[in-house]
DNA sequence: TATGAATGAGGCTTCATTCAT
DNA sequence: TATGAATGAAGCCTCATTCAT
């Protein structure tokens, strides 16, 4: 997609709506957020922004896409990163605030969820959660990780990051930001790992 | 404030248009809700609307605060039912998802955040986290818990509630939303509880 | 004074309620003064401004009314006063402008006209201007003014001491003030006075 | 802007919206007319009237100052037409009504006021008494005019001609109305005129 | 007569979307 | 393909007025 997409896109619009509207939703909402005001951002026309996206709901879910995709992509390299067990999860919890200080100043677009970008084609949070259910399985099967039901047990371990990262996001500095993230290991160390 | 409305309220009208609020925007979401539509539900004249509430979105705000205040009262009190620290945990768990199950049909009203409650006056989740954070720190002290940061804890285990509540809320009948209160509660005493 | 005297003293309310309405209707204009302020100005209910006036157009037109009421009765006392045509046409000025600065700070309630009071019933500034058409009609068959069309030197009389009203206003002090009485006073002798 | 806009404006949309908005605001009011009705008089869309005009306020605001330039224009060029003193006044005189008599019908405009068209940036009146407040000076400098304070001169003979005005819009018939314009030219010349 | 909660019609304004250029 | 002026449906909210108490 990304190499199909620069090739219809050489002026690189595209990304220029998406930088703009990644910007907006993020400080303004998206009620809050006009295509006029996503147009004139990202230096287009407004017709511009309806070539690029069938309407102004793709556009947000769209950025929502590639942010999800960002943090499942650590997921999975993070995990991938690890040798044992407890390495993979310190890995992958690395991986995911490494990618969150990248997108810190758009991180509220995240939270644009139900109101908006849910929609039959699109459930927020699944493509993370799809690789923490692989990720579980494939360490329950290996024996490292405790038994549990594999839904559940992504369900909550996802749950551990997102509140661990809205801890993140509110703390000054970053030695007390790291303090977070130790806290996060510990715990889902001691949550999931055997032994 | 709100027992004096009440009182000032014998026909109930106030509480028609919550639940009318509930109904509407938990289905439709914020901006597919008009006040029209909720005034007709409630069976008040859109004005009276304006005299229950400023506007459309301290309608929602009061609606949210509502239903995170018996998030929060549901976790103190199955905390405060438990003897032992373990104990505690389960009541809680077992007290937060007997209020779940009361509010499942207006549960995505949970979700509208970001875009919509959320304002300099109302921090959404800080009611329940705030309830969450202070047990934490009374267990630690009691030596019954592990040590951690207790905000990074409380956001934590807020976390792992939220998410195992997602999980919950797909599942498929009775007997399988229990396997995700067990195992949330396994998850929990594995990561807080010493011993 | 205030709860208790005016229940005993009905026509105490409907003076509040005038005040209210001068007050309000001056500094805030018709439609950005609603019935609701008055009645809290004055201290009765919404309810009781229309057992004193049948609408809100109509408490403006009374007002108005009352206002103009006080400028025609000024004009033909201060007319009365003089001896001469001159001195008569000084002391109306005068009259006039003592009336003016009682009113001063809603005086802007005269200004709410074709919009607001205008109607077949009422048409503002006729009572003025029947005095002024009175004197002058008087003072041609004395000999004392030049002879004219009567309803246009009327008209232009009282525009000369309406033009000479807003300046009035908006100048800083007394001293500034009494320099447009005096050149108004010079103007209207040399307009209309024989000889 | 306006040369600019009209530019800009080859349909002479803004144009309608004027001509529409002229003629419903002085045969019903401004608070009588929506934007509705001027849409559908002129032509164009609700939505066009706000690429138009900010609000529909700032319309009003629109119509005024055109019809306050043609008078102020006509009192210009009127004074610049006569020779002598007495001659220009005539002049000014006959401009001002041949303005008027082409405004006649949307003549109420002029007298929405204060409840509407004020604001800081915007004091009815001022362009024509500005003019007329020039004219003044230069008439007493040359020794035309008798020597008056600038600022109450002016205003007063700018509510000559009001008043004038409003005689004249009453008149029932040219001849009619003629007399009420000769009346004014003598009283302006026997008030200001020297000798 | 006084009250003030309730009413609901209706206005202004916004803004996603379109389409002629 | 890009443009941006034009569109018009739709919603929030106001507030004069009513009427049961």
């Amino acid at each position: 997609m990304t190499t199909a997409a620069r090739k219809m896109d050489p002026d690189g619009k595209r990304e220029a709506v998406c930088r703009a509207g990644e910007a907006l939703f993020a400080s303004r909402g998206y009620a809050g957020t006009t295509m006029a005001e996503i147009a004139r951002e990202a230096g287009v026309a407004v017709g511009t922004l309806y070539t690029l996206f069938p309407d102004k709901r793709a556009l947000l879910t769209e950025l929502h896409r590639r942010m999800e995709r960002r943090f499942a992509d650590a997921t999975q390299q993070g995990w991938a990163a690890g040798q044992t067990a407890g390495e993979r999860l310190d890995r992958m919890v690395d991986a995911l605030f490494i990618a969150a200080a990248e997108v810190a100043d758009i991180m509220p677009l995240y939270e644009l969820t139900r109101d908006t970008v849910s929609s039959d084609d699109y459930r927020p949070g699944a493509a993370v959660m799809a690789v923490i259910h692989l990720q579980y399985t494939e360490a329950v099967s290996r024996g490292d990780f405790h038994a549990h039901d594999p839904a559940a047990a992504a369900a909550i371990a996802h749950g551990m990051v997102e509140g661990a990262m809205r801890d993140w996001a509110v703390r000054p500095g970053a030695r007390e930001q790291r303090r977070t993230i130790r806290e996060l290991k510990v715990l889902l160390r001691r949550a999931f790992l055997k032994g």
